[in-house]
RNA sequence: GCCUGGGUGGCGGAACAGGUAGACGCAAGGGACUUAAAAUCCCUUAUGGCUUAGUCCAUGUACGGGUUCAAUUCCCGUCCCAGGUACCA
């Protein structure tokens, strides 16, 4: 605190009440509040020990959406938990502000990008405010600005150097139309779909990052995530997806080359009766040169580049193929192989080649029967005599060689090991390691991101720009071209330049980065936002990195996370970090979810175009009946979404963020319930009016430190102890705040208990009062990381100056927890009959034998033998009969 | 197809290490307060049964088996739902 009281708080710790809770007032006064006294501003601090929570920052669309309140709000209670608990927390918040969807607006609205992009991060820094997360926005970074993506060039340069960096030739999907590349997820069934018309796969010159080098160590440290979902390191072990085989050389018939494929099955290599190629192989093209085959393998060769990637892949794919007019040669037995081009061949897995080997391969079995192709058996299974005439599907499985040479007679596991030896002898293969992961394209022909610092000279060809010219500015006066065609490359001002190697005249890389990359080293840049002369202040990254716990949507499972590891991989060998691995821990929260309603006419309708009539739900536009379709994520297109803002204005940030917690564990789905919220608020609205009554009681005594308790509160000392040890693990251990507020709840009933059962608040005694402004104060703390800003106004009204923030987390006393008697509960045959108090002390054979003289328990163990009795300490007898 | 999750009252969800199934909240019903409504407070609420309406009995955690004195929890099999992934050679 900055020694001057603030206008609309009163410091005094006298200060009352108000009878009623209007969130409104109370949350900006105190939003105004923490801002004034820098409550969340941190440094580095050696001495003390740091905790870096992050959760991931938002591209900045124009409005916040209840995903992310949900995940803010989880990630703000755990800040303002650790705080409590004395950690020095980084909590930090910025913008992921480079993207298509700009662009989309701005050809739409006819603004410019930035201006877009700078107004929806006004708003929604406006929107997160008004929620009161405890972020420290002095740190606040947005990837657009080019004090942020030039140090992003700079290590573009860097890796480049390392040859880390490099540029080759792949396929993209391209549309014609618009003129621009689009991503997987933008085609849809074949389709542009901005434009609707077809999608080809074209060859450009793009930049990649080579990930495949690190591909086996962030497989291996996937075990090594102990905080992390199971889910989440499967997944990426799967996308990495090593799998171990042989590498083997097929010679091409009357050519001086040999066709390389890569297989897990060198065991079946005898039984290679036909190759298959990707049709961008460039093989397919050469091999069917000056062939009857080269029309109809032309013909394949385009059909094929018009279905992209995702149609080529949908289920039941008829598999397809053409002859392309050659022939290879098995290396093993000299078998004359057709070399067929298929549809199932990927360019972009192994070497685009695959030796097809129908006996033993489902999908090697399908083409060969289609195409009449021979079928060989190599592996004999156990049981049964395979025949390749009668066969009706292929054998995947185990077991003996046959028609192998050398080989027949052992198990084809063994063989897999002889064969891979054998082949290296002639030197026509060997054992290898591959993985379906691809180095990563960065490069996109789009102008909104941050531009690929190189520079193409006529003498010096490729060169990267110079590090004094860095940023190498996005043109901030580009005109947007309807169809989503870059400007750059048209931009003379931007692509005219000199050569940092000779000095004449070159030109500009116009491609940009990957919106990816901004969003793989964020997280270090935290650390030193404002550092201008460098990417990070080695000093900060090193002491808040790596973040303790990251929290974010399981949609980012792979790319994001594995590119953030990957670029953490990429900063440790540059020797600008430290650590190896960014994240410790990872919660991955559940999605929101609420019901969709349609109308039979107008298809889905937001909850605003929604009349209520009695029983019945009507369309607003034509008052027909609506349909309650299924539970889904909230999304636009589905229009079952509620805005943060109207929530914000009816009930206030923390009952908002309340109803977020208290609805489902984080890791699930929350389902949107209007009455849930209502009943968050409700919840609030019982603990003001309970403060209020208790207000003036409690101001001049001290909480209880639980000795010589009157007998009617003794029950609400431990309940109190025992809430904060339910909360604190709740929180802690597992993140479950919704059980965390059910304890707090529990104790607020105990608490109202009290004035029923024992004393109105003004004849209390002072034990009795005592009592009750520890278990408030625990009230206020246990609750403060959820319902901040209602935590503040009652910490003042139990007289308290200051923030509660900057009070610890309350601790438990074993010793409170204890009770006198225990219930022990008697079961006959493993079903409840009966229970019993009994002294905590008591013996175990002084339980056995309450038990067995009670009552109840009695009608059923009567006129029959006891086998056993089985006695739980504190918990249970059991009696067998 | 494969890999993850998940299936518990009218609903969201609890039960953390096999030991009282249904915490807490919502909804519903009844009652109190009020001229009235809202708000608030109290009571009831898994299903079925009843000779003793009870500290009662039976059934019950998707379904079928099993292990155990005892299973929502562990094992085997089946079904359904959600997410991810997919011709990976």
């Amino acid at each position: 605190m900055k020694g001057q009281a603030f206008r609309t708080i009163s410091l005094e710790a006298t200060h009352r009440m108000k009878e009623k809770y209007d969130p409104r007032t109370i949350e900006t006064e105190w939003q105004a509040f923490w801002e004034k006294t820098d409550l969340f501003k941190v440094s580095e601090d050696p001495s003390r020990e740091k905790y870096y929570l992050l959760e991931m920052f938002p591209y900045p669309s124009g409005k916040i959406h209840m995903g992310h309140v949900r995940n803010y709000t989880i990630g703000d209670v755990v800040a303002r938990y650790k705080r409590m608990r004395g950690f020095n927390v980084l909590h930090p918040m910025g913008w992921d502000a480079f993207g298509m969807p700009a662009e989309n607006a701005a050809i739409a609205n006819n603004t410019h990008p930035a201006q877009w992009t700078y107004d929806n991060i006004d708003a929604m820094r406006t929107q997160l405010k008004r929620l009161g997360f405890s972020y420290d926005w002095d740190r606040e970074i947005a990837t657009c600005r080019p004090e942020y993506y030039r140090w992003e060039q700079w290590l573009f340069i860097k890796m480049y150097e390392k040859g880390m960096a490099y540029r080759k030739e792949s396929f993209v999907n391209w549309c014609e139309t618009c003129q621009t590349v689009l991503a997987n997820e933008q085609v849809e069934a074949g389709m542009c779909w901005r434009c609707g018309k077809p999608v080809r796969q074209k060859k450009l010159r793009q930049w990649f990052f080579r990930i495949t080098d690190y591909a086996e160590d962030l497989l291996a440290y996937c075990d090594r995530l102990e905080g992390w979902p199971e889910k989440v390191t499967t997944m990426q072990k799967n996308w990495i997806g090593r799998s171990t085989g042989a590498e083997i050389h097929f010679p091409v018939e009357n050519r001086d080359e040999a066709i390389t494929v890569f297989t897990t099955r060198q065991d079946t290599v005898f039984g290679a009766a036909f190759m298959c190629l990707a049709p961008e192989h460039p093989l397919v093209t050469t091999l069917s040169h000056g062939t009857q085959q080269e029309a109809a393998v032309a013909d394949f060769i385009d059909r094929m580049a018009l279905s992209d990637r995702s149609s080529r892949a949908v289920e039941e794919y008829e598999k397809e193929g053409v002859f392309t007019g050659g022939y290879c040669i098995n290396p093993m037995n000299g078998r004359r192989m057709p070399v067929y081009t298929a549809n199932f061949a990927l360019m972009e897995y192994g070497t685009g080649a695959v030796m097809s080997v129908p006996a033993h391969d489902q999908r090697d079995f399908e083409f060969a029967r289609k195409y009449h192709l021979e079928i060989v058996v190599v592996v004999q299974p156990p049981n049964e005599e395979l025949d390749p005439t009668t066969m009706t599907e292929a054998y995947a499985g185990d077991g003996t060689m046959v028609n192998s040479g050398a080989f027949n007679g052992l198990h084809n596991r063994e063989a897999m090991e002889a064969i891979a030896g054998r082949m290296e002898k002639k030197g026509v293969g060997k054992k290898t390691v591959n993985y379906r992961l691809r180095d990563w394209g960065i490069s996109r022909q789009r102008y909104w991101g941050a531009p690929i610092p190189m520079v193409h000279c006529k003498d010096c060809g490729i060169v990267p720009a110079a590090e004094a010219d860095l940023p190498i500015l996005l043109p901030e006066d580009a005109e947007l071209l309807e169809g989503g065609k870059s400007p750059l490359p048209s931009l003379e001002a931007f692509i005219q330049t000199t050569c940092p190697g000779c000095g004449r005249p070159a030109r500009r890389e116009t491609d940009t980065m990957d919106t990816f990359v901004e969003s793989s080293w964020y997280f270090d840049r935290y650390c030193s936002p404002r550092r201008h002369d460098a990417m990070f202040d080695k000093e900060a990254v090193d002491y808040w990195m790596p973040v303790d716990q990251y929290i974010g949507g399981v949609e980012h499972a792979i790319l994001h996370l594995l590119y953030s590891r990957y670029f953490t991989r990429v900063l440790n060998e540059l020797g600008l970090i430290d650590c190896k691995e960014p994240f410790t821990r990872l919660l991955t929260q559940g999605m929101v979810c609420k019901e969709t309603v349609a109308c039979p006419a107008h298809g889905f309708l937001f909850p605003e175009e929604i009349q209520e009539s009695g029983e019945d739900r009507l369309c607003r536009k034509c008052g027909d009946q609506v349909t309650v379709g299924r539970v889904e994520k909230m999304s636009k297109s589905k229009k079952n979404v509620i805005d943060p803002n109207v929530l914000l204005d009816r009930y206030g940030a923390d009952t908002t963020r309340l109803f977020c917690l208290f609805a489902a564990p984080p890791e699930r789905d929350l389902e949107w319930s209007e009455q849930g919220v209502e009943g968050g608020h409700r919840f609030l609205n019982r603990v003001w009016r309970l403060f209020n009554a208790w207000e003036e009681a409690v101001r001049e005594v001290s909480p209880s430190d639980g000795k010589g308790l009157p007998s009617e509160v003794k029950g609400l000392y431990r309940k109190t102890h025992g809430t904060i040890k339910k909360v604190t693990n709740d929180i802690e251990e597992r993140f479950h705040f919704n059980t965390a507020i059910s304890a707090v709840m529990e104790l607020v009933n105990g608490m109202n208990a009290v004035e029923t059962n024992a004393a109105a608040p003004e004849n209390a005694s002072r034990e009795t009062a005592a009592v009750m402004k520890l278990a408030m104060e625990t009230t206020v703390k246990l609750l403060s990381p959820m319902v901040p800003h209602f935590a503040e106004e009652l910490w003042r009204a139990t007289g308290h100056e200051g923030s509660v923030l900057l009070t610890s987390w309350p601790d438990y006393d074993e010793a409170a927890l204890k009770t006198d008697e225990i219930l022990i509960v008697v079961q006959v045959n493993g079903k409840l009959r009966g229970r019993f108090t009994i002294d905590a002390d008591a013996d175990q054979s002084a339980v056995k034998q309450r038990a067995l003289e009670d009552d109840q328990v009695w009608k059923f163990i009567d006129g029959k033998a006891i086998k056993k009795v089985i006695v739980v300490k504190n918990k249970l007898v059991n009696i067998v009969v």
